[in-house]
RNA sequence: GGCGCUAUCGUCUAGGGGUUAGGACGGAAGAUUCUCAAUCUUCAAACCCGGGUUCGAUUCCCGGUAGCGCUACCA
């Protein structure tokens, strides 16, 4: 919790929150939004939840270069597809004047100064990992008249902590999910408080907001669990008493590569998880379940449960790999199943059986019909029982029930009609005997059960003979739902018109 | 290069000084229903390496190795 101490920068800003609990998820509007990011989300969502907290969203633009406005939108759609929202909205760029009073303040303090060197035009191949390392990445401090002389000439300059070093000590914090961390001065480089064109960095920006919207707990990716001594720095500064800090494992790819999307592609984008059929609880679920644990071998879990398990001891330190495959298309098609990590489709299915017939009718109504396909809700509502143990992934509706949907099947083999240790002579004499029996059949599960079985007898088939032809003369295919659930949605008209389809097939292949 | 972090089945993980190292996904085999799916049963599959501490280490400590992160006027 932060509390106020002396000497802080301002009391505009500053607002206090009593005692509350409070998190915050802070994106930078750079792309779409990433599944490690959105479990970060998560993460921070369920902490605020599980303690009756505020979850705040912030987002961290001070980058004007990089910063579009897509970003913002597609990070806030995929948000919404989570569907767990938060309960206060920032924008970093609207509190500079925050940032700067804070950059002054420590200024002021005589804990920063100016660095007039030009600002390096950024290339790729910043290759500044190598060679010796260097406290001041920019360039040794001027006295303090020469820098006010410069400066107010208008000379451009980037502000830089001075980090204390001839009397190196060290920074320590204590991380709630990798313990007591420590780190001397001494590695520490003067790291920019402002840019040259008067921007605050991160480092700042994350700070000053960090404190003015009373942030209790920084929960963020691992990746900045070493920028944190810089923010204890800031922190210490300025006078302010810093957050309880949890840092989380980071998620990356199968060959151990931090997760992006010029080399991974599409799957590290949340929305491609929506379009491609998870159920937002799914996907939630699933990202709960990598670098966190409820220690008791629960798998599938809905958001009260989370809420109820969400402990900040139950992440762990390692890294995790999200196991999708490598080089896989578009996600969005028949292959999506090999794409994700399976157990994110595993658990997705799960969901999926755990739901009522009218919330998963209802989820599947929208893509049936954005597929083309006209369909009642009433229909909808038929259909789903057959297909809820058959998908995995909401899309899969369309491969699985197709043959619902058209009115006329697509193409299929004759041969296929074919009973097993049978031949055309037999499918011929199993759908015309099927036609009849059907014509006059009450087209209801028991009905068409007896009547079809009794056929078979008599005609000396087994009751798998009897069936499959049928089965492929309704669905066009060996594979489906429960033919006497399957024909009784399909009515008898549709029913008695395929079958008498079927046996001009097989005729005409004869 | 420097600094930091991490290391249990292919993957996600539980566990922890003495265990048959547990679960899940995925894989294999079988049972079951009219096919498929679902379900059930069974099987294969792991403590990075080397020292130390200890009666005993996968667990604790140190070192190595590997991976990751930071080392930007990106976040």
């Amino acid at each position: 919790m932060f509390t106020r101490m002396n000497d802080s920068p301002s009391d505009k800003g500053l607002r206090v929150f009593a005692n509350r609990l409070r998190v915050r998820f802070a994106p930078s509007p750079t792309g779409f939004l990433h599944v490690g990011s959105a479990r970060t989300f998560i993460f921070n969502w369920l902490y605020a939840r599980h303690n009756g907290g505020t979850m705040i969203l912030r987002l961290d633009d001070t980058d004007v270069e990089r910063n579009t406005e897509a970003s913002v939108q597609s990070i806030f759609e995929g948000l919404k597809w989570l569907n767990l929202g938060w309960d206060e909205e920032y924008k970093q760029s609207e509190r500079l004047g925050l940032h700067r009073e804070m950059a002054n303040a420590i200024f002021e303090k005589g804990v920063a100064y100016r660095d007039f060197t030009p600002a390096h035009a950024e290339d790729s191949e910043r290759s500044g990992a190598q060679g010796p390392w260097l406290f001041n990445p920019g360039m040794p401090e001027l006295s303090r008249p020469e820098s006010d002389r410069r400066a107010a000439a208008g000379e451009p300059f980037a502000m830089r902590f001075r980090v204390p070093r001839g009397d190196a000590r060290p920074v320590s914090f204590v991380d709630a999910v990798y313990g007591e961390q420590s780190k001397s001065t001494a590695d520490i480089e003067d790291f920019a408080l402002l840019r040259s064109d008067g921007m605050p960095t991160y480092h700042l920006a994350s700070c000053a907001d960090d404190a003015g919207l009373s942030i209790s707990h920084v929960i963020r990716g691992q990746d900045h669990l070493t920028n944190t001594f810089k923010h204890i720095l800031i922190l210490e500064a300025a006078g302010i008493a810093p957050p309880q800090f949890a840092h989380l494992p980071l998620l990356i790819a199968p060959d151990g590569s931090k997760l992006s999307k010029r080399r991974h592609g599409a799957v590290v984008s949340v929305t491609t998880y929506r379009d491609a059929g998870f159920l937002p609880e799914a996907f939630v679920n699933f990202l709960c379940l990598l670098g966190w644990s409820p220690k008791d071998n629960r798998e599938r879990m809905n958001g009260k449960e989370l809420v109820e398990t969400f402990s900040l001891e139950g992440i762990n330190r390692a890294n995790a790999v999200v196991n999708f495959k490598e080089g896989a298309t578009s996600p969005v098609n028949a292959q999506a199943e090999e794409t994700f990590d399976p157990k994110a489709v595993w658990l997705n299915a799960e969901h999926i059986r755990a739901l009522t017939v009218e919330d998963l009718s209802n989820r599947l109504t929208p893509i049936v019909r954005e597929a083309g396909f006209n369909v009642t809700s009433e229909k909808m509502l038929q259909i789903t029982p057959l297909v809820r143990e058959r998908i995995k992934l909401l899309r899969d509706v369309l491969t699985v029930a197709d043959f619902f949907f058209v009115d006329r099947l697509p193409a299929y083999d004759p041969a296929e009609l074919i009973p097993q240790k049978g031949d055309a002579d037999m499918a011929l004499r199993a759908l015309r005997r099927a036609h009849e029996v059907l014509a006059q059949t009450e087209f209801k599960h028991d009905p068409l059960d007896q009547a079809l079985r009794a056929a078979a007898q008599e005609l000396g088939l087994k009751a798998g003979q009897m069936f499959q032809p049928i089965r492929v003369a309704v669905c066009g295919r060996k594979n489906a739902p429960p033919l006497f659930e399957t024909l009784e949605v399909l009515g008898r008209g549709t029913t008695l018109e395929r079958v008498k389809q079927a046996v001009e097939k097989i005729c005409t292949a004869v």
